[in-house]
DNA sequence: CAGGGATCGTACGGATTCAAACGAGCGCCG
DNA sequence: CGGCGCTCGTTTGAATCCGTACGATCCCTG
């Protein structure tokens, strides 16, 4: 959006192209804005606070779930982190080997791992979320508290609604034609 | 946010964790709902139109805005992707693997590369658009068409303030430390 | 017209990311 | 109590993704 080509200049863009498509333009503006601004403040915040103690933006999501948590099963985390579990795992594998997360057996059950923060890592997120929280506060500043709450209620209503139904509409779709296998993943043994 | 807890419980954790901090909640909840809804699209459109198309978010962005302005120079066509543009030389060449892209010398410009959608790409985004719209429809679904501009104006704010402010922002939250180097990164030659 | 600085796309290194496969462990049911 | 199905975390393969370094090219100035 920035650079190159006003926004108006997009909109004629898109318009010349798809004029005679029927297009739902509301829609189509509050996705890509939705997508733009999450990329635009993950950027903003890995570049400035994450950036000195060496975090990506998902390293940190997942340290606050479990400092917030205390101690969390894996799947646990990964959910409320929104990432999957093989991800995860490699992040774990990173922030542990740095001394800040700990991973632990589940008293009952041999299957699950629970995870911890270090006495390390419990310092660190002290002084790392006032800050996050404060780039959080920049990142909202041109929002009266009223809209940056309309704001939140919108979009939570976006994601609990895909959460409530975005299961069986990709069935329907997919219905017809069941999709080929990724590309990527793990291939059967032989 | 689904599943394990409910957005109270967390509420909770979070009071009890940070009671004595002092946090910009609306704020706080802003800016995480934005990213945790743009995970949330992301996923649905993968799982459904883009799947079976075997295409990325990031390889049908790129698609997309090479096929509005029919022909753009790579460092643009990053800008407007929100990519960095290591990161669209490989999806590049990906997509120019599959016939859906070409790559292109600039008349008068040696350094320059342009980019243009091949007639199978042409084919292909004639028929990905309107399914990927309908999915886009679909997520807005729960908003008024007014909420839905509503949203788009706000995130519209964000997006236009962090391109004007968050450089600078950037810079003096750095100035006292300027930060070390990324643990990534291609390695000077010795 | 020589050369130094700026810009462009690419190569590279390390970390992340997902989907699928896998193995270990749990629990129900006969 | 034995086995079958389920759940969990990890592994694996391919593709992204970013930031930095680099070589090529352009442009400006002396």
């Amino acid at each position: 959006m920035t650079g190159h080509h006003t926004l108006g200049e997009t909109e004629q863009a898109i318009q010349r192209r798809l004029g005679d498509v029927p297009i739902r333009h509301e829609a189509m503006m509050a996705v890509s804005n939705i997508y733009r601004a999450a990329t635009a403040i993950r950027q903003h915040v890995e570049g400035s606070v994450l950036r000195r103690a060496d975090l990506t933006w998902t390293a940190f999501v997942v340290l606050w779930v479990v400092w917030i948590w205390e101690e969390m099963e894996t799947r646990h985390v990964a959910e409320e982190a929104g990432i999957s579990k093989g991800t995860l795992t490699g992040v774990v594998r990173t922030l542990e080997g740095r001394g800040l997360l700990e991973r632990h057996q589940h008293a009952t059950d041999g299957r699950l791992v629970l995870l911890r923060l270090t006495a390390e890592g419990e310092t660190l997120m002290c002084d790392l979320f006032p800050a996050f929280n404060a780039e959080e506060s920049f990142v909202a500043a041109p929002l009266s508290t009223e809209e940056s709450a309309s704001l939140a209620r919108s979009l939570r209503a976006i994601v609990e609604h895909l959460e409530a139904d975005g299961d069986d509409r990709r069935q329907s779709l997919l219905a017809g034609s069941p999709p080929p296998p990724r590309r990527s993943g793990r291939r059967p043994r032989l």
